[in-house]
DNA sequence: CACCGTACTATACACTGTACGTTAGAGGAG
DNA sequence: CTCCTCTAACGTACAGTGTATAGTACGGTG
């Protein structure tokens, strides 16, 4: 039997490794099967180093959230909110993955941890209050995970030609007599499926609120 | 063969089964074959009424999406605003399962049109330009379901004790020094995951937001 | 009565995550 | 050098998944 050499794997290498197939075949069709075979080892093999397939997909999130840049010092705070919250989407748009890592579990993890270190303290630092700066926090985390995973949503949708067909069809069946602001509306409607002017105008209301005086 | 007679199913009995299963198991262990199962039928009858599971999803959202109320009349309009988002997400709360589906599959379907179009009129017969109409639709609709995806998730987590005490305990690790801000603010980061206090506040902000002329 | 479309069944395939028990190879102890 | 132990990787197995394909019997229509 030619066995594999005993140290060939580690964490770090199968993070790697699966954030690629993720990458490369979709969330979706990710396995950990596909992974160990992609490294050339049994599929129990993996389990050394994970407790299961839901702890490789937060050392995965993890390992993505690394790669957010700090948030940039001596600028207005509302600009360095603005900066993490669209470095975050930006990361999300480049690895469509994230979306769903984040969406369906807990934050948990060392990377994550600094990223949310990174916004509180700016909101600390521009005078929220304990509470308000947590609210504001989560409110802020929310809407670019919901903008942005809605955003990655449509666009894969769109690049599935059978079934971008089936939406258009259904949305030009709909009677104008029913839905008469939905169907004036749909060109409107589809160009806000995604991109930086609707994710910045979500935002900018948000900002926006955040200076209002309550 | 005690074969089954033959108009026992239909759409609509199926569409309600699954929603029961999806209640009681959890949307992740819903299965086709557990459907089947409970009808007393073969997993590939279902296939006469669905094209797939996918198309099961999209009716079961359908079904749920039914259930909103219109919007209120006679009422300024950002509270008709309001009462939109707060019953999505009300009814999203009162069916855990209707975060997935919503997130996961574009819209469709002609209940779901009807809760577009009550909050597109509103919007529009406030006097928001089509544009402007359509890109506050999307920050609502995407502010909703992300909050409110999160807030299901968060409270799932917090009922598997094994999760919620490994959850905790990653918190607590965390070392001060590094992380300042979040270790200081962890009780009301943990009091922000969820709450009708924690959607309004969000609410409002974007509503605020609104209300400014940009 | 015969017939046909269709609602359901049966079988099968290629997968999935992972529990369990085994084995081989590397590193340290004598 | 030998021996022992520890553990990383293995093989096998199980219970499950969605759904393609082909077959079958029933209800309604001619």
């Amino acid at each position: 039997m030619a066995r594999t050499p005993r140290n060939t794997l580690s964490a770090e290498l199968i993070v790697r490794t699966a954030l690629e197939l993720m990458e490369a075949n979709g969330t979706d069709a990710f396995s950990v099967r596909g992974v160990a075979a992609e490294l050339g080892v049994g599929p129990m093999a993996l389990y050394t180093y994970f407790r299961n397939k839901d702890d490789l997909y937060d050392a995965v999130r993890d390992h993505l959230m690394g790669l957010l840049p700090d948030v940039p010092p001596d600028v207005p705070w509302p600009d360095q909110v603005r900066a993490v919250c669209r470095s975050l989407r930006l990361l999300m748009l480049e690895h469509p993955c994230l979306a769903q890592l984040l969406a369906g579990r807990p934050l948990s993890g060392h990377e994550t941890a600094r990223v949310a270190e990174g916004l509180l303290g700016v909101l600390r630092a521009a005078g929220f209050a304990p509470e308000t700066a947590a609210r504001t926090h989560t409110t802020l985390f929310t809407y670019v995970l919901g903008s942005t995973s809605w955003e990655i949503q449509m666009a894969a949708e769109r690049r599935d030609p059978e079934a971008w067909r089936r939406l258009r069809a259904s949305m030009e069946s709909l009677s104008a007599r029913d839905f008469p602001s939905v169907v004036e509306l749909a060109p409107e409607l589809a160009r806000t499926t995604g991109g930086d002017e609707q994710f910045d105008y979500g935002l900018d209301l948000l900002l926006a609120g955040l200076r209002t005086p309550s």
